[in-house]
DNA sequence: TCATTTTTGTTAAATGTTTCACAATCTTCA
DNA sequence: TGAAGATTGTGAAACATTTAACAAAAATGA
């Protein structure tokens, strides 16, 4: 499948496009031109055609696309069309948000387990998903999991990550605001609140009058 | 102060760098070159000085950079020398992770009020901020807030963004995945955690010998 | 003091991303 | 059927970001 030659910025474009075609699918319709996509999203036309383009020809000239293909076509490129399992360490509030949350219902991601160092979440479930000891983290067999969810606090991130590195995990989706030190072929994206928070304060004060868009 | 010229993606990780020389400071480290700090954060190093440069000269040839001193200007620049404050729309449990994790300790940025519909909640204090009931989110006058941080339902979001615009609210941090349709005067930032986990799961799938670091 | 080492700040090159412009071609409808 | 309109796909231009290369200057240590 065409892989080595979709930019970075594309790939991450992608998940978006997933979703708001399964929205559009949801609610009847059936063709879409890439405008129109675009104002959906955001983003500009041209950047989406370009997009699509990486993957082949998607579209019909004078007509748009068919959302039902291109969804099921973006579902192929997403691996969502197999299931995904993830677990997820750490079930304080933000992992609890997570598991109710939980992806799987338009996403074919399942978080299938939960550690937690508390034992008075250990053995329970919250929504569905029983949640293990932290300890057994390093002796479970996570070869079959794509990657692990992390809602640590941030003095036990480290740790914990070589933990699931141990027990076989090789991408981690990390809310802490630590930087993991971590062998070259682990993957890690951060989702950093607190950066978040800052750059939306810092855009804010030096944007009175240059407006951005995305 | 210079701001104009300074490139988006510069500014995207300037509070990355603060909260570093945060850390770096509270340990004691007095003086960082590039290179080292850049090993740190893992972003190279000349990324970092040209970041700094469009700032002025902030560090010394053949000695590298005054911790201290730099915290101090990056703090200015992130407006952070002074309290922001932000409310809070939803406080389910990704809300209450948020009000748990307060900002303040480190971050001069203060969630002063949350809001909710949920009468159980309404009134109660969640890690000493009041919970107000949702409908008075028009009525309150916002105008000295910052930004507002979304994590109400998808379902509910595009309501309530118009809701707390509506009290004076130019800036959000939208936990939902729904795309706001909001004047063009309106800062929007998205924090999309099926997005990312997609994402995530994509490169992993797509790389399994060309490896990428950030 | 002075040679060596370190390290910045910056110009230029390389790389990556978005936007423009438009031919190609399909759709639509009289 | 054929003309008018819509819309894609793409090569080239514009723009943005990262990386390389290195001169200038300060620090260090004999």
């Amino acid at each position: 499948m065409a892989s080595q030659k979709v930019p970075q910025a594309t790939a991450e474009r992608l998940p978006l496009y997933y979703r708001t075609l399964q929205r559009l699918v949801a609610i009847g319709k059936t063709r879409i031109s890439s405008s129109e996509f675009g104002s959906i999203v955001q983003i500009d036309s041209t950047t989406i055609r370009k997009d699509f383009s990486y993957f082949g020809a998607l579209g019909r000239k004078g007509y748009g696309y068919d959302t039902q293909r291109l969804m099921e076509f973006l579902k192929k490129i997403l691996y969502q069309d197999e299931l995904s399992k993830v677990i997820l360490i750490g079930a304080g509030h933000l992992g609890t948000a997570l598991l109710n949350h939980n992806f799987q219902k338009n996403n074919n991601t399942k978080i299938v387990r939960a550690y937690d160092v508390d034992p008075s979440k250990v053995g329970k479930e919250i929504s569905g998903t029983e949640v293990h000891p932290m300890n057994e983290l390093v002796t479970d067999d996570n070869s079959d999991i794509t990657a692990a969810i992390l809602t640590v606090p941030s003095a036990h991130a480290q740790e914990a990550a070589e933990m699931a590195i141990a027990s076989g995990i090789h991408g981690f989706l990390n809310f802490s605001p630590t930087r993991l030190v971590l062998p070259a072929d682990v993957y890690v994206r951060h989702v950093d609140m607190t950066v978040e928070l800052q750059a939306l304060i810092y855009f804010l004060n030096h944007s009175m009058e240059e407006r951005k868009s995305e």
